[in-house]
DNA sequence: ACCTGAACACCGTTCAAGT
DNA sequence: ACCTGAACACCGTTCAAGT
């Protein structure tokens, strides 16, 4: 391989694709090595480790998340956004997600994003203090949701199922007398999916800000 | 090793007890069958695979986290105690809770604890579709939540102290100009700590959940 | 029926050697 | 300066052999 080849913009691009392919067990030095063309050892004269490149790899999704994020002419739909934003990155990289785990790199887009959602509690008229911790509220909802959420999209199709199934089966099948509150929703408990189960949490988080912000968001 | 000295709950005692002193990386097959005093292999007699033990551990901890769980007479609080719960014995073991992510068992004691739950939002009105729906919101806060921050705790102390400096760092220095709300909340910022955090979040929920109830928490 | 221990096919990382 | 490739110290799991 000629030098110059291995950069650690190449090595980032090709670890997500792996990821994205293979799953988290897919992304081992010897296949990253391979996809590179190079030895697998050559990649460590641009990152300490694997856990570097997980690093790196982890920047990279927020920053597809979050670029060209910005503020809307309401603040409540900008804390939307940067929540939604963050899912869909994550749960389209559902294995790079769950390996990077709550690690984030305050990096520029990052720290702009922070910023915008900074900025619209200001908006709302919260103070400094009540500001940050709403900040923090609202950006551990959408990293934390996310990534268990993508952490459970990246197990392997069977372990999903046998998953899945032993939900379905185990509430489908619970003792009304063991548990009658279960069998009373036992129907409507199957046609929940997760992306509705976010946007409620969601919407619930958005609307108790807005009952306390000193400045409604339509005005 | 005499026969019989290896069972499942020993071999998951150990599990989290190996976890809990030597973070994730500490629990290997090798350590594991040295603390049982047994060859690393013999616990395949008992367990399919490392992961399976993970599973039961998993299984452990929301046992742990639910013994003794039961209703409120204000159903608001027994959303809230269920959430907590899941939290403390979540970080009290980080590592266990950060391998074992997402996967739920559905034994008794969570079966238990989600009809606990449904029962609580019964209470409160709602109806089949409504309490499945909320019931998922609550379980997933808890579970995602309390998961991801774990997932943090976790890591080895040389990386978390890493990651809380670089935090600290970037937040602390940014540039008026360029980050001008960040700069305008950054002191707040650092007396968040991550349980003033999850309690708001918490509370934010559950308001949102009290405001749409058909019948108050208190009456 | 349960446990041992050698063996296998990996893994991440180091380091001397090449160019 | 950058990449190679042998080597090292692991890892989870399998399987024949013991008792």
């Amino acid at each position: 391989m000629r030098r110059g080849a291995l950069t650690p913009e190449r090595i980032v691009d090709v670890s997500l694709r792996l990821l994205d392919e293979h799953g988290t067990d897919g992304f081992t030095m010897p296949r990253l090595g391979k996809a590179l063309g190079a030895d697998q050892t050559a990649v460590y004269r641009h990152f300490a480790g694997k856990d570097e490149i997980l690093l790196a790899v982890a920047d990279r999704l927020l920053e597809e998340a979050l670029t060209g994020f910005e503020a809307h002419p309401h603040w409540s739909d900008t804390l939307a956004d940067v929540c939604r934003r963050v899912r869909g990155a994550y749960l389209a990289h559902p294995a790079a997600a769950a390996l990077s785990g709550p690690r984030t790199t305050r990096r520029p887009a990052e720290m702009r994003a922070a910023d915008t959602v900074i900025g619209a509690l200001g908006d709302a008229g919260f103070g400094a203090a009540e500001a940050a911790l709403l900040y923090r509220v609202v950006a551990d909802f959408a990293l934390l949701w996310s990534g268990g959420e993508a952490a459970f999209h990246s197990l392997d199709a069977e372990t999903k199922a046998h998953e899945a199934d032993g939900w379905a089966r185990a509430y489908r099948a619970a003792d009304p007398r063991e548990y009658p509150h279960i069998h009373r929703v036992r129907d409507p408990l199957f046609e929940v999916d997760s992306a509705d189960v976010f946007e409620t949490a969601l919407r619930l988080l958005l609307d108790s800000i807005e009952q306390r912000a000193p400045r409604p968001p339509q005005t």
